[in-house]
RNA sequence: CGGGGCGUGGCGCAGUCCGGCUAGCGCGCUUGCAUGGGGUGUAAGAGGCCCUGGGUUCAAAUCCCAGCGCCCCGACCA
């Protein structure tokens, strides 16, 4: 780790990812095989994450709560599928204060359980829905193989369970948080995710419906990215969650669940990150600007700084932090800076003071193609409209990366050929489990998602030759 | 769980095959001086149960046995 410069990502992906995030002090591996420490400029990315979506859950009618981290072993076997998908990968306690316990506790791996059966006793009648509550915590996965942010044994995210009195209510409570990760990813990330739906091997155990936002990440793989399913009544009937509706009738009622993690900064690096190091979008990063001051004698130093403050007074709207560490030159802390990806860089030195002038660097265009020199004066405005323009080229950059690498290929020759080198299929795909398995084994490919825009009409699918109606995404994921 | 790699100052490594002097190197750290518009130079310092346990030997970082841990690549997953 000593090298100054990080493993081109074309020499070695997860290398440069893993050296990424180390070295840009997101997170660092903790004492225990699989979990991670998630360091403070990590931390207030995931804060800038968690306020982008908590005010779109608050809009849209959503209030926050906590639930315990231990639920009762019997909890989980209540959901046929939901305990077959989770029971591998589950954290069990077996002994609390010295003394085995008579029933076994497992560590949340998420809620729906626990929730649900809390549910069951707060709702009773069709006045109390829908009930919309959404967690901000962490669950434990007792994962194989684990990658920093990607997939470690315990994570951080929010997780939304909502209750409704129709299923046509669930779907579209389904369908909005959808819309909203989306949105999120799109407008605050830069992140060009494509909303769909999870077929039925890949859905969340115990949804009826899953929905998905898939990203490309950098090496062209897909990351799931954030998701939203549809339980319809399998939570209701296991946990008892029913009301009374106007005709005075026991309904069960029909429940969503929707979450996101932290594995959404894994996202944020891979999608924009470059050989230089982290590239974040400045609706979201910790640092928007760094003012790195210039000088040499002890006069300069005091006509620097003074511009200095006075700049960033100019600059209260923005985050704004002045590197004026003495001890690294100039040019070490610009690596630095670029490396933790903050998006736009301001030297002020001797000349800068003498013309009333400040050089800009924008992270999203490197070396001195993203140099320019702008006045002091209206500084907050120029600097504004670059942050907006860097937000927007960062989505456009991975828009057409994506789109790039997105291919429609007619035979399962043909896709065979492009899983392999160039990204991700987009198909004519005619639903069928034992196709889709069959897939998967031969070329280590997953469906992605059937996304949610679709041409229209019906196509040849490519595998099965058989008519479909829709199209679907293949890729090799994370 | 299969395959591979690795445990030696804070970090990255050399030394291990073929046992032997005071365990080296680079980075980082501390202090001084110079430097400062793209990873500064220089000088002096501080810092080691060589992963753990056992064995072989006059002598073990090095050989043998056992264990633990981490990373990477696969099967499974937010």
């Amino acid at each position: 780790m000593d090298e100054k410069k990080l493993t081109p990502k074309s020499e070695n992906y997860s290398e440069w990812y893993n050296q990424l995030v180390q070295r840009a002090e997101l997170a660092d591996y903790a004492p225990v095989r699989g979990c991670m420490v998630v360091r403070p400029y990590g931390w207030s990315l995931w804060e800038n994450i968690q306020s982008a979506l908590d005010r779109r859950f608050k809009e849209t009618g959503h209030v926050n709560a906590a639930f315990p981290l231990f639920i009762p072993m019997s909890f989980l076997e209540k959901e046929k599928e939901h305990v077959e998908g989770f029971s591998p990968e589950l954290a069990v306690v077996t002994i609390g204060g010295g003394s085995e316990l008579e029933e076994p506790l497992i560590v949340r791996p998420t809620s729906e359980t626990i929730i649900g059966y809390m549910y069951s006793k707060w709702i009773q009648s069709y006045r109390d829905l829908p009930l919309l509550i959404n967690q901000w915590g962490n669950v434990v996965r007792w994962e194989m193989r684990t990658r920093l942010f990607l997939r470690t044994l315990e994570f951080y995210w929010q997780e939304g369970h909502t209750a409704h009195a129709t299923a046509e209510e669930a779907e579209d409570e389904t369908l909005q948080m959808l819309d909203i990760y989306t949105d999120f990813a799109r407008n605050e990330a830069a992140v060009p995710v494509i909303p769909g739906r999870k077929s039925e091997s890949e859905k969340f155990a115990g949804a009826v419906r899953s929905y998905t936002i898939e990203a490309m990440m950098g090496d062209k793989k897909a990351l799931q990215s954030g998701t939203s399913h549809n339980l319809g009544q399998n939570f209701a009937k296991a946990f008892d969650i029913q009301y009374l509706d106007e005709n005075n009738t026991l309904q069960h009622c029909w429940t969503t669940s929707w979450g996101l993690s932290t594995r959404f900064i894994g996202a944020i690096i891979m999608t924009h990150g470059d050989d230089q190091g982290l590239v974040l979008p400045p609706r979201l990063a910790p640092i928007q600007i760094v003012i790195v001051p210039i000088f040499r004698k002890d006069e300069e130093q005091e006509k620097v700084m003074a511009a200095v403050e006075r700049v960033k007074g100019q600059l209260s709207d923005f985050k704004v932090k002045v590197d004026d560490r003495t001890e690294v030159t100039p040019g070490f802390k610009f690596n630095e800076w670029e490396l933790r990806g903050v998006p736009l860089r301001l030297e002020i030195g001797p000349k800068d003071v003498a013309k009333n002038s400040v050089a800009l660097a924008r992270r999203d265009i490197p070396g001195r193609d993203g140099k320019s020199f702008v006045a002091q004066e209206g500084i907050e405005h120029t600097v504004a409209d670059m942050l907006a323009d860097i937000q927007a080229n960062l989505l456009a950059k991975a828009t057409q990366f994506r789109d790039e690498n997105i291919h429609e290929p007619a035979t399962y020759d043909e896709f065979k050929e492009i899983i392999n080198n160039d990204g991700w299929c987009f198909v004519w795909w005619k639903e069928d489990a034992l196709n889709e398995a069959q897939i998967k084994d031969e070329t280590r490919a997953t469906l992605r998602c059937i996304p949610m825009e679709q041409p229209g009409g019906t196509g040849k699918c490519f595998f099965s030759g058989e008519e479909a109606r829709q199209k679907a995404y293949f890729a090799r994921a994370y």
